[in-house]
Formats: C-alpha cells, sequence, structure tokens
RNA sequence: GCCGAGGUAGCUCAGUCGGUAGAGCAGGGGACUGAAAAUCCCCGUGUCGGCAGUUCAAUUCUGUCCCUCGGCA
C-alpha cells in the first residue's frame, strides 16, 4: 500500500513490563529492538535506568541503549536522527522493527516528524541563559511576546525552557519558532501498530518501590559510584535522571539511604503519572492490561495480523 | 523535678497587634514540537493539642492539663 515501513511500537508507563513483551515480539515475529527512551541511552547507568540486561539484549540485537556519556546531551531530533538509519537498516535485513520506550516526546517526533528548525548554536543560548540571570524570567517572556507572539501566548511566563526555547530560535534565525511550526508537514515513514502496556498508577505503585529495591541488590549504588568516578557534574545531563540523582545526593553526603530511596520512589511515581497523562491521549493505542500473563501472547497475535495485512 | 522552646493541612513550617488561617513539599487533575526521567499550569475546612476563663468575638490574651524537643538536675 505505501513504501512506509512497517513497526511495531510498545509504549507504556515505566516499570510496566515493556522488556519483557518486546523480547517476545522480538523472538517471534522475528524483530529488532530500537529504543525510545531519554534515559536508557546514557552508558553509565545500565542498571539505574532500566536498560535491557546483557541477557535479555542475547535474544536479538538491541539498537540505541547505552551509548552516550554522562556529560552529553540527546535532544528529540538527535534522538530521530539516529532513530532513522536504524530502522531502515532493520528493514533491509528483513526484521520488524521493535520500537520501545517511555519517551512520548521522542515517539511524537519519531512518528510525526518535528518542524525543521536550524540548530541554535551555543553561544546564542549561553547569550539567553546570562540575559534571564540579569533580567528575570517575566522580562524574557516579554521579550518572546516581542519576538513570537503567537509562542508566547501557549507558553506561561513561568516556563523558563519552553521561553527561553522559543528566543533562541528567533535570535539563531530570525524567524518565530511559531513560523517553523506552522510551515511543517506531518508526515511519516513509518507504518506503526502501537502497542500499549496498560498500568494504573496505583497498580503500579508496589512494583516501582520492588524495582527500586532489586535495582540497589543489583549494584545501583555501586553504578552510581563508578559513574561518579568518572564525571562529578552533578548538572551532567546524564545525572538528572531519576535515581541517578538521588543516588549522587546519598554518595555526596546531601541525603541518607533512607531519604535518597524514598526521594527516588516518589520521583518515579511521579514521573509515571506523567507518562500515563501523556500516552493517555496518543492516539490509535491498543491497550493491555500489565498484569495479563499472556499479554506477549496477546501483543504478538496483533503485531502478527498487523503485519500480515498489510 | 526545674528552666527554656514548641504543639496550626499527610510532612516541614509561616501567620493572625483578638474578627475562625497560608506557603513549600507530598497528593489529585492537566499541558507538552530539539533539556521531555525535562519544564510548567490548576486544585487548600484544617476540632490552629485538651479543658476552663476574660471578651460581642479566642487559633491569637490568661490559667491549667497533656504531649514533644533542648538545657539543668
Amino acid at each position: 500500500m505505501s513504501r512506509k515501513i512497517p513497526c511495531i511500537v510498545l509504549l507504556g508507563p515505566t516499570g510496566a513490563g515493556k522488556t519483557r513483551a518486546a523480547l517476545h515480539l522480538a523472538r517471534n515475529l522475528p524483530g529488532e529492538v530500537v529504543n525510545f527512551d531519554s534515559r536508557q541511552v546514557y552508558r553509565d547507568f545500565p542498571l539505574i535506568t532500566a536498560q535491557p540486561t546483557p541477557e535479555e539484549r542475547a535474544v536479538c540485537p538491541h539498537w540505541l541503549y547505552g551509548f552516550l556519556d554522562t556529560e552529553e546531551k540527546l535532544t528529540a531530533g538527535g534522538h530521530v536522527r539516529k532513530c532513522h538509519p536504524v530502522i531502515s537498516a532493520i528493514q533491509a535485513r528483513g526484521k520488524t522493527p521493535i520500537l520501545v520506550g517511555g519517551t512520548g516526546l521522542y515517539l511524537k517526533a519519531l512518528l510525526q516528524g518535528l518542524a525543521e528548525v536550524p540548530p541554535v548554536p551555543q553561544e546564542v543560548t549561553l547569550r539567553l541563559e546570562q540575559d534571564l540571570q540579569r533580567v528575570g524570567l517575566a522580562a524574557m517572556h516579554e521579550r518572546l511576546q516581542q519576538a513570537d507572539p503567537e509562542l508566547a501566548a501557549r507558553i506561561h511566563p513561568n516556563d523558563k525552557q519552553r521561553t527561553l526555547r522559543g528566543l533562541e530560535v528567533y535570535e539563531a534565525t530570525g524567524k518565530p519558532l511559531s513560523w517553523f511550526h506552522g510551515k511543517q508537514e506531518i508526515h511519516s515513514d513509518y507504518h506503526a501498530l502501537l502497542l500499549g502496556v496498560q498500568a494504573a498508577l496505583p497498580a503500579l505503585e508496589p512494583l516501582l518501590a520492588k524495582r527500586i529495591e532489586l535495582m540497589l541488590e543489583a549494584g545501583a549504588l555501586e553504578e552510581a559510584r563508578t559513574a561518579y568516578a568518572r564525571c562529578q557534574d552533578p548538572d551532567a545531563p546524564g545525572w538528572t535522571g531519576i535515581g541517578c540523582a538521588e543516588l549522587l545526593a546519598f554518595l555526596q553526603g546531601r541525603l541518607s539511604l533512607e531519604e535518597a530511596k524514598a526521594l527516588w520512589f516518589r520521583n518515579t511515581r511521579a514521573y509515571a503519572k506523567r507518562q500515563l497523562t501523556w500516552f493517555r491521549k496518543t492516539p490509535d493505542v491498543s491497550w493491555f492490561p500489565h498484569d495479563d500473563p499472556l499479554l506477549p501472547e496477546k501483543m504478538f497475535e496483533q503485531a502478527r495480523s498487523f503485519l500480515d495485512g498489510l
């Protein structure tokens, strides 16, 4: 019907069991797994970010896991650019790409594309950060109102991140970010079947708490120590992940282990909640209850008929 | 036992020169186009420790009791 690449997407909140289902699909379709999680890309935190284990990775090729240094930053656009060749290559090998992850923006960017905004030079970003320190966020938002009224109307004056993003695009290109958004054509290189692992927050809680204990037993603290030996900057992108930040605070004596664990749990839980909010409005997802023991088989069945029907 | 400081939202605390109270965090809901495990928005009735007294009116002043934390014994 089209030249779009067929692929299976596995989405859902953290800790709901996406990996298990992904491996079943990979074995039987057969397929290869591609990550769309913004944190599982960090090399120094395989355990804390819950990347697939070496045993799990042995089942089939896994892509875009654990390749980034702690100091490095990945962006939605950067991730999409890395994904395209990986997915094409999987198709060329006659396998089915299985996209697995929890970062809603990355998935959206992958499936719908992003506006084609030229890269912003770092000095522009740095200068705006300095301006912010000098004049305050309210003044920066007013500046955005001049530069890009349409965008400013959509961005809350307290939203530092989006206000600065709007300004940096304007400063770097001379055009409003909303202009780039407006001229973007929504198109997709992929024909995707979206399979969601569904889990309500109360059901997820005990699983998330348990997972933290398991991570610590498996050596999460040692992982953090080793990472700390390589990178001491607590503001480095890799350290800002949930679990990483709390363990770092413990290693630096800012929190007791009990406090760190409690905070780690709360942050994980809040994150899962945000994921649920995001994925809830994602269209065309087939949802499967996370506690169904036959979840992998049922997902496989649906994936099979999706692929056969093309 | 004595002296001091406290007992206010699930937690940490602010406040009311007497007119029944509000922040942060937690929690709930939501947004989301290159930092997204990020960033941000909306949602606050709680015997203001108990009892008594003064007062038109007490969470606020007074007395007393209970509890917590320091210090001295």
